[in-house]
DNA sequence: GCTGATTCGTACCGAACGGTACACAACTAT
DNA sequence: ATAGTTGTGTACCGTTCGGTACGAATCAGC
């Protein structure tokens, strides 16, 4: 396939006009990291060109524009964040142990930044463009009706509490979840933070044991 | 007294000069629309002079600026909504039903503005100037602190879990109350959200009743 | 009417924004 | 070498931002 500009090292490329220098997946990295660090609304697009190195016309031509970026860091910000969390809430530890598992993840200290990017982008998502608020839409969606799998599944095994509709169930963990990861993005006590969205998650978990 | 321009207006003005046109009180109010309406990041200085009809160096003039006129605006909203949701709280109402009377108050629908200036502002206050930021911390303190003092009483009268530390409960409080407001200035279903708010109020309650 | 005092808004400043025109660099083919 | 093709970044566009210089407007006192 010699679709792309990418053929194999051996025959370098074939096409006549100057060879590529700009790295897509390192911008999109670069830029991944800059917008979660700062939030979506907290960087302009210039700063994101100087912090990542690259020009504003190859931001333009190769994502058609702020929006396009945006979309394609959320595409990555997915792979690389929001799936393994879904993989923990697919797996078959307890209910109560999924979410203190999801709670400890996000409020543990690290390396890069805090909070989520998702969760960001929603705080303000009228101010997105087209492409960046539907894959925003569609990873939250992703997230919430992946909740409401993982409550009914702990109603089945009776490790929640099951008076809750599990829409309205998961409706209220994103609402908390959302709540956490904003508030460790403004930089509050991750510690606190968490306990208090353990609390929060009290009245999900089955009444006895 | 005639510290300022407004003596009596069986005098007039005394003084030489062009007479004061600028009303200082409209002013506000109709700022603490604006900003209450948009969040005060959701709008610039230039549009609030549109919208409330002053020139730009009319509120240079009156308040220093931008940083003074959020600063008068957010004194203005204390007075005006803080401070009857603190009469609220300091009400000999079961604690329950003061919980209660607050999430129904902050989700009815009405001809205002959603939400809550102090918390949209709390979203962002580093953005914000010394003066603003003074006020909002003053507020958000004496908001928590009303939480704090309502949940001693509650336990001591056996109405609240009294397995919380106080502090602890009125961030809580905070937080959740904070949530809510902001899911309602976002635009989220009021009932939806005044739901999952009274759902994650049920921990504070006292067991048994 | 004139002068001085005070308040007013127009019309500007430099900076930063998102977005683009266009000249030049770097390759293949002849 | 020369022409043709493709990718690149400088240097600009118009707009909006927060903030201000300054002359016009409106009063009291004379």
């Amino acid at each position: 396939m010699s679709r792309d500009g990418t053929e194999n090292r051996e025959e370098a490329h074939r096409r006549p006009g100057r060879p590529r220098s700009f790295d897509r997946e390192a911008t999109i990295d670069e830029a991944t990291t800059c917008y979660w660090r700062e939030g979506p609304y907290g960087v302009s697009l210039n700063e994101v060109c100087r912090q990542v190195g690259v020009s504003k016309p190859g931001i333009y031509r190769e994502f058609g524009g702020e929006d396009g970026l945006l979309a394609a860091v959320i595409d990555r910000y997915r792979e690389q964040v929001v799936l393994p969390l879904l993989d923990v809430l697919a797996s078959d530890m307890p209910f109560g142990e999924v979410i203190q598992t999801m709670l400890a993840a996000q409020t543990a200290e690290r390396d890069g930044p805090m909070g989520c990017l998702i969760t960001e982008g929603r705080l303000g998502r009228h101010l997105l463009g087209p492409l960046a608020a539907q894959r925003l839409d569609a990873v939250s969606e992703e997230m919430r009706s992946a909740y409401e799998a993982r409550y009914e599944r702990a109603v089945a095994d009776g490790q929640a509490n099951g008076e809750l509709d599990p829409a309205f169930a998961a409706s209220y963990v994103d609402a908390q979840l959302g709540t956490l990861l904003m508030r460790l993005h403004r930089g509050d006590d991750p510690e606190m933070v968490r306990r208090h969205a353990w609390l929060a998650m009290q009245v999900l978990l089955a009444p006895d044991r």
